[in-house]
DNA sequence: CTGTTAGCGCCTTCAA
DNA sequence: TTGAAGGCGCTAACAG
């Protein structure tokens, strides 16, 4: 039926009031059975679905949750996303998604968390910059779990980079490699978060344990897209060209989508992989496998739907539910764009 | 500031009315220079946002639109919603993303129109199924567009399907090839749009027209993903094998994923693309060109942008704003994934 | 230009 | 188990 009616009309074709329309409907407790069916009779038979405005109003309460997200066209958002969104809607809330960073326009701000925390019971951030936290999070009174980053004292889905960089390098290292590069420090950080540079540091702590001196004209800075990863790549051969040494025999990316980026550059010029270059990605991108590439994995849409579970639990168990930290282990997925090195 | 103060809070410490706080902050006129500046301060002083729910319900408008989209982690509809939230976000209005069919969990009907209408002022429709419209696009009380399907007498963005099957197919025919299959059909419709048929149709007709009667043991059913191109390819191998015939020289793929998965499976087998097998896939995915895959072009981002106009102009222009269909044209962006046949 | 007066539609006491 | 009354925070119409 239409669907434009209000909880009154509601009330007056089941013959009661507003009040127990709304109980009825909400399934709480009181209602004779055979008024709560009246009720919704006269509810389904008038297409009526409460306001969510006034409900909010009411309440107190907004029933939706805010996404922020700096991308969502990169794989690795999209999928945490997607993860997130059946528990959540299936919770009853709504999810609004806000673009933070480059994706949000030439000149949006941070996220305005004043405005967040009357339109939402909570807000599942991906990525934030790890600067945002001391600007405004204060202002921001609702329940954050954070993905990707940690904020001290929030609940949140963590990865250990550091250990990302770490695990990637051994494995170049168990293979053999020791001239081992990397690819993907962000350009100055650009959105405060710093998750390219503690995969970095992983990748330095590695070759330190294994005695090799980080040579630091090995390591360019990419991004995230597959675009930095072929630049990289190229730039790598030109400075060795110039320097009249040989490329590093392995390379480390900070993603899968910027190892991809390094592998067409390679084929470009027809360096073979991984008999002349190795190269590891982080992600276990749903592309990644055909490329065969070797990456370290981390359970992308497990972790959206981490978030949401722990989002839930400080959303609705109030001040009892202490924040937590939910560690997830990356794992290495071994495919063929690593093997040893031919020298 | 902390945030957590109404406008009545501000109206004192400016000393004016709740009336005045609201007509200053939202920048209406008939309201002094000087009066606008102290409530402005005062606002700011208490870190004041109006709430959206309060508003809402007193405007009768909510300043949000809802997305609605089956997947949001397949390529297309990332980028389509990235195209369309600049724009929407810049004319105040937050994004509600709702899951449609195989994303929306294992018991998610399909969507709730008549909730739907109270809670956005206007809703974007990525491929909603051509079912959905008679079922309860009657119920959606506000303005719809939509893209990548359309529905008479809405506004819409759309590329014609037909033609895009037209032209990938054509280009093979243009290399010389004349049996060709097609990798893309939807098992059987799961989602009621009629994308994959359409284009199936196109290659139908390009093949009718070149006087080459279609085989349908080359079409393969596929679905949407990398795994149902490599799956298509391997099963049309089998069957040419069972019949003791060849693989046909070329393959129009229904997306560049699907055509990332035949490619797959064509080097997993050692076919050399594209001296032995031409292929060509439909998007021009931002991953596309890693593969030197020939495509037939939609600009996604601005279909997303697009979108975003004519549903701001159903919103705000209201009744004065007439439907209107955008044509978005195909290119046909020619790398090396296709070539003449051999034979 | 500004203040006052009523709601917007629902939910939540409190009383019956 | 149900109803009546008031208020959530803001905006719109009408006065002044």
């Amino acid at each position: 039926m239409v669907g434009a009616g209000g909880i009154v009309e509601v009330a007056a074709l089941a013959g009661v009031s507003p009040a127990t329309v709304s109980r009825a409907l909400r399934g709480l407790p009181g209602v004779s059975a055979s008024t709560r069916a009246a009720v919704r009779v006269a509810a389904e038979q008038l297409g009526y679905v409460a306001s969510a405005s006034a409900s909010a109003l009411a309440r107190g309460r907004t029933s939706a949750v805010g996404v922020l997200a700096p991308w969502i066209s990169r794989w690795f958002f999209a999928a945490v996303i997607e993860g997130a969104q059946e528990l959540i809607t299936s919770h009853g809330y709504d999810m609004l998604l806000y673009p933070l960073g480059a994706n949000a326009g030439p000149d949006a701000g941070p996220v305005d968390a004043r405005a967040l925390h009357k339109r939402v019971d909570g807000v599942l951030g991906l990525n934030v910059p790890a600067s945002m936290p001391t600007d405004s999070l204060r202002d921001l009174r609702v329940p954050l779990v954070t993905v990707g980053s940690t904020v001290p004292g929030l609940s949140g889905v963590q990865v250990d980079d550091v250990r990302i960089g770490l695990e990637a390098t051994r494995h170049l290292l168990g293979l053999g490699h020791s001239r081992i590069g990397f690819l993907g420090l962000d350009p100055d950080d650009l959105y405060g978060f710093t998750v390219a540079a503690d995969r970095h540091r992983g990748y330095v702590q590695a070759l330190e344990q294994a005695g090799i001196e980080p040579d630091p004209r090995l390591t360019e800075v990419t991004g995230w897209a597959v675009q930095g990863g072929e630049a990289g790549l190229g730039h790598q051969l030109e400075l060795a060209a110039a320097a009249g040494r040989t490329l590093p025999t392995a390379f480390v990316a900070v993603s899968d989508e910027v190892a991809m980026g390094a592998l067409y550059a390679a084929r470009c010029r027809g360096i073979r992989v991984p008999q002349d270059l190795s190269v590891i990605g982080v992600d276990d991108h749903d592309l990644s496998y055909l490329f065969d590439l070797t990456t370290v994995s981390q359970p992308v849409r497990r972790q959206g739907r981490l978030a949401a579970e722990l989002l839930l639990e400080q959303m609705e168990g109030g001040a009892a539910a202490r924040p937590r930290v939910v560690q997830i282990d990356p794992g290495l997925v071994v495919r063929s764009t690593t093997g040893p090195p031919r020298d």
